[in-house]
DNA sequence: GTCTAAATACTCGGATACCCGCTGTCCGAGTGGTCCGGG
DNA sequence: CCCGGACCACTCGGACAGCGGGTATCCGAGTATTTAGAC
């Protein structure tokens, strides 16, 4: 069980999009280039960003992408949901009514399996503690350690005002 | 992103151990026909919980599987991380280090990476609701419901002393 | 009747194929910019 | 010089292969039981 590598690239890029933090699109080959990722992937996952709601994408010459909403008010959940789908982590597949047991356990099954309960509320704590950070909350943190993150992206986006 | 279908096997496995509350081995073949699940893959999941110590196994003819510890001091967090592995859901491939961006960020990798950091956090809320419930809770959470569990266990198991 | 020893039936354990989903890639649809010609 | 239209280059978007890990299975190693035979 790991996460797809999708959702690091989404992190970083929409991270990239907000150091940015221009009103202009930027195209998938400046941002895959700003982590050597493979361009035609990343437009792929950047897709289902956009379908999310998190990104807005212009076709066209001087199309590309870029952050639909603030940062302030993009959550991690919602950037692993949009790249992972929504599905829980742990799948109940109800065998506690299968088999030799299942059979004999009949009038118990009116409330929800106590597993899929116990796991439910695990997957709730860690979503709860993905929903309550959000984008900016990141860039504030990397921020800290690397002061100059965002002169950084846009020099190496080619974009610097300089 | 999702959970093996082993975990789900695995708990009900424990549980039925539980509840049979014996201090003899019950072989595999008993156990996969409690929920209709395949014997010889139900087999290899449940060696691996004898290596995470959580179970016992007994070879012969009166051989089979038994709880190694008290169901009391066995956690959700333990039987995952035995079925799954104890590796993180979010891979941090560094690639904040590479690409145009990474080349000119020089200088602020000698902190672990924001992204990294903040999956983990999550990730740590996930790991430690899974630790704070034990198998008994998640028992005596299936009793609340079905009282009897106890005697349908051991009446389909046929070992009920009846 | 009792002890011994071999045969046996049953168990776990690891080595071996299969299949779905993540990974990676390609080409087509669409749009804005650009250039050329005409007025 | 200004305007209009066609060409073009660049973008995103969805459709098409490749591979790794979960899924499923089979056969071999080992042990307690059983049973037959000898004393």
């Amino acid at each position: 069980m790991r996460m797809s590598r999708g959702v690091e690239w989404a992190v970083h890029t929409l991270l990239n999009l907000a150091w940015l933090g221009s009103g202009e699109p930027v195209p998938v080959a400046t941002l895959a280039a700003g982590h050597d990722l493979p361009r035609a992937y990343l437009n792929k996952q950047l897709q289902q960003l956009v379908k999310a709601g998190l990104l807005e994408s212009l076709p066209g010459t001087r199309g590309g992408f870029l952050l639909a909403r603030p940062a302030e008010s993009i959550t991690l959940l919602e950037v692993v949901d949009a790249i992972e789908g929504e599905s829980t982590l742990f799948r109940c597949a109800e065998i506690r009514q299968c088999g030799t047991v299942g059979a004999r356990s009949v009038g118990g099954f009116t409330t929800d399996c106590a597993v899929k309960t116990s796991m439910g509320r695990a997957e709730l704590a860690w979503r709860n503690a993905l929903a309550e950070q959000t984008l900016a909350d990141v860039q504030a943190e990397a921020d800290a350690h690397a002061p100059d993150m965002g002169r950084t992206v846009r020099t190496a986006f080619g974009l610097d005002r300089q």
